[in-house]
DNA sequence: TCTAACGTTTCA
DNA sequence: TGAAACGTTAGA
């Protein structure tokens, strides 16, 4: 229950060490840590190797990857290829999973997180903006190449067949992977005034029906935090407990998954490739 | 195939 | 109600 008083103290030097870890602009180079009480720890997860600055973070502060998104947004009308024909096969599904995916590590960084408000604020932000951003080449380095961007644009090439949503920028969390295939959230099209979009309803009795493991928001200081404090129950029982460790547990993940949220924001986006 | 870790169940 | 154990999933 309660941890030992010297477990705090440990704890305490753990925050103080790791505070200057988190925001650390490289960490990248660090393929190895040892705490203050000498214990090496690496993170659990590689891909959390790459932490993200804070203004990675930070979406409203940059215009360039608001846009960025304009650009991007074409993963989207992958969905609207999915809604539009029913009788789409499930290897396009994968194909459309796969794009998506593309599309979406180009998203991720700069949209993670957001929630619904937020979202709302995003979309309003939208309207009055065009689609003839061209973004700038660093805007192009998160986590995806220029070719990559391009080709999957090129290869979807639908923002004309789908007018509405080759304009809109959707984060990748708003997507909902189901066995069923890739849609979209409802509330999402609510927001973007394409509630009356078909199939959607058809579709999302779907995600009710397979129980999909959520994935760590990655924003939150336990996500951020990188180093397990090799302590706690979890950490002292990893073999068995399966668990990550307690202060680096997600503090979405603790909450109970409500069904409400979940169709509004999957925990950015689950089932894509979060962190990398 | 292995590892990390989420979800569920069981137990104190 | 929280901790522990275990099943299971997802990614490398």
């Amino acid at each position: 229950m309660s941890e030992p008083s010297s477990q705090l103290n440990i704890d305490k030097k753990l925050n103080l060490l790791e505070s200057s870890i988190v925001d650390d602009p490289l960490p990248a180079i660090h393929s190895e840590r040892r705490n203050k009480i000498g214990i090496i720890s690496e993170p659990l997860n590689k891909s959390l190797k790459k932490s993200r600055s804070l203004s990675n973070y930070s979406t409203f502060g940059s215009s360039s990857s608001v846009n960025d998104h304009l650009d991007k947004g074409v993963a989207l009308s992958n969905v609207g290829d999915l809604t539009l024909d029913k009788s789409i096969s499930t290897s396009k599904h994968k194909r459309i999973s796969h794009l998506l995916n593309k599309s979406s590590r180009a998203t991720e960084v700069s949209v993670d997180g957001l929630n619904s408000l937020q979202f709302m604020q995003y979309t309003d932000m939208f309207k009055g903006i065009g689609t003839e951003h061209v973004p700038p080449p660093t805007d192009l380095a998160n986590g995806i190449s220029d070719m990559e961007a391009v080709s999957t644009a090129e290869t979807m090439n639908l923002s004309s067949e789908f007018p509405y949503l080759g304009a809109f920028p959707f984060n990748p969390g708003l997507f909902i992977m189901t066995p069923a295939g890739v849609f979209l959230a409802e509330s999402a099209l609510h927001m973007a005034g394409l509630a009356e979009y078909p199939t959607q309803n058809e579709l999302a009795s779907a995600i009710n029906s397979g129980k999909k493991k959520r994935k760590r928001c990655g924003m939150c200081p336990p996500c951020r935090r990188r180093i397990n404090c090799e302590q706690c129950s979890s950490c002292r029982n990893r073999k068995t407990g399966h668990q990550i460790c307690k202060f680096r547990k997600c503090e979405e993940l603790k909450k109970k998954p409500s069904p409400a949220l979940e169709k509004v924001m999957l925990p950015t986006g689950a089932a894509f490739r979060w962190f990398q």
